[in-house]
RNA sequence: CGGGGCGUAGCGCAGCCUGGUAGCGCACUGCGUUCGGGACGCAGGAGUCGGAGGUUCAAAUCCUCUCGCCCCGACCA
């Protein structure tokens, strides 16, 4: 921790009450605020930065998946999602419907999408004809509606951003492999660019999503060591097929119905980075995400001086190889604008003063641990870089290091309250019997947050019922 | 929807009990001095006191109704 540990001012410690230092954070870093409208959000300019990052790496990957982009339209008509049992049965309570357009009252009323299935599902069953036109591959950037009970700034918001894949195969096995494949997609950005640990596995029946064969999720544990879900996948096996007649015709001319996956990351991991890594002091990005990279805090005392340092800083920029910015507000002290920067979370500072500009070096900080170097200007950008890489690697081996230290094997019930009390990850045999599940989460909040894919078979007995279990899942806390 | 709290300047609050010219801190504007870990001085601007009704010579303050927000519990990316 920089600066012998003292808090930020403004922000709650993160040990006193984690939802309030939540809040503060996300204030502080001027990432977001509530909009007037009850569960709305206004994302701010640095905040939704970050989220551009996300979208150009997620992008990039699932163009690299061979996906392409495509846009469906906002209003729903409320009986395609009726159409599906399941699906209308879950997203019934958190639909937002629109009854009355231009005046007047409509004739079928409008659903406000929850998610696109529905409507994707009537469009492809007009695009897909033949074999040759599978796989249908295809992402969309948008927003959704889902009314909500209770808001958390990102985590659970009433709009919110995200991408939703939608795709189309003609088995089974590939439209496994896709939901496999892209939860794989989503595992890859929050290990490599998030720097968030996860767990990949599947979600049990009564967790899984509402019209799904089966989904996939990767699961985060935040500072509070509670369980965050960071992203899903589904395979829809034939039911939206079956429900939306999306058929095609096979080489030997006969009809079937295609196999759909789908896949969703939101603006909730925004959330999910800062309950993971961040501090006392306010945010800590991980390198890949962060608008700034590295800020440049220029120290002057007359006006000439200023004017020397300035000019030393844009040419440092110049040579500088990431995203750069330069502090150059005129009334504001160093030390004010080193927890300023703190708080937004840049990984890097640089500081540049009279003394670094005789002696040709600068004063690096490291957002992470706080640590202080002396560099030589003339091999800065390789310095930095390495810093940035080294920066990142820490956030993620910081994050993976806590959730060990909260993951927790328990083999019987009363053990498992005890140590569900204190939070954490709690792997646990389960019978597979949903009624086991149902009283672990009436009794103790906690849920099966994945069947983890990477757990090998191990028999054992139900920590509720006794009864026989094939391996341990992972139960917690949720947000 | 249950339980709790709060609406007064952009933000955070005091004032209300005991009615009498609307205040403080931060932020903001201007000028000057500062500047290597949250600077300071001087001068300024800014408020339908959430809304409606009532009591009163007089209401931020008392009464009634209402709206909104936040936190805690039941659904969820």
């Amino acid at each position: 921790m920089p600066a012998g540990g003292i808090m930020a001012k403004g922000v709650t410690p993160r040990s006193e009450d984690f939802s309030q230092w939540y809040v503060d954070v996300v204030k502080a870093a001027d990432l977001a605020e509530h909009s007037p409208v009850r569960g709305c959000m206004v994302i701010k300019p640095y905040g939704y930065a970050i989220w551009e990052n996300t979208q150009r790496e997620l992008d990039r990957m699932f163009k690299e998946t061979g996906h392409q982009n495509a846009y469906f339209p906002l209003f729903i008509p409320l009986s395609f999602i009726r159409r599906e049992a399941q699906h209308i049965e879950g997203f019934a309570p958190e639909l937002a419907v629109v009854t009355i357009g231009g005046g007047k009252e409509l004739e079928e009323p409008l659903a406000v999408r929850p998610t696109s299935e529905t409507i994707i599902g009537e469009m492809y069953a007009k695009w897909i004809r033949s074999h040759r036109d599978l796989p249908l591959l295809i992402n969309q950037w948008g927003n959704v509606v889902r009314w909500e009970m209770r808001p958390r700034l990102f985590l659970r918001t009433t709009e919110f951003l995200w991408q939703e894949g939608h795709t189309a195969h003609a088995t089974a096995e590939e439209a496994e492999a896709e939901t496999r494949q892209m939860l794989g997609v989503y595992r890859t950005f929050l290990e490599q660019y998030a720097a968030i640990p996860v767990i990949p596995g599947r979600k049990s029946e009564a967790e899984k999503f509402a019209g799904a064969h089966h989904t996939y999720t990767v699961e985060a544990m935040t500072g509070d060591k509670k369980a965050l879900q960071a992203g899903t996948s589904h395979n829809l096996g034939q039911n939206f097929a079956k429900s939306f007649n999306i058929q095609f015709q096979d080489q030997n001319n006969e009809m079937h119905l295609v196999h759909t996956t789908s896949w969703g990351m939101s603006t909730r991991v925004i959330g999910g980075i800062v309950m993971v890594h961040g501090d006392d002091h306010g945010l800590r990005l991980p390198p890949r995400l962060a608008p700034i990279q590295a800020v440049v805090v220029p120290i002057w005392r007359k006006d000439d001086e200023r004017e020397r340092i300035l000019a030393a800083a844009q040419a440092l920029r110049a040579r500088l190889r990431c995203r750069v910015h330069i502090d150059a507000r005129p009334d504001l002290t160093p030390g004010y604008k080193f927890n300023d920067w703190e708080l937004k979370g840049v990984p890097v500072r640089i500081e540049l003063g009279p003394k670094d500009i005789e002696k040709q070096q600068v004063v690096l900080v490291r957002r992470d641990t706080g640590a202080k170097e002396t560099a030589p200007q003339a091999t800065l950008p390789e310095r930095v870089d390495a810093l940035l890489e080294e920066i990142q690697a820490h956030l993620f081996q910081q994050a993976l290091a806590f959730r060990e230290a909260n993951t927790f094997v328990v083999n019987d019930y009363a053990t498992f309250q005890k140590q569900n009390e204190e939070g954490g990850f709690l792997l646990a045999h389960w019978c597979g019997d949903g009624a086991c599940e149902a009283r672990i989460k009436e009794e103790t909040k906690a849920t099966i947050r994945c069947i983890p894919f990477d757990q090998k078979p191990e028999a054992g007995s139900c920590v509720v019922c006794g009864g026989l279990s094939q391996g341990l899942v992972v139960f917690a806390k949720a947000y």
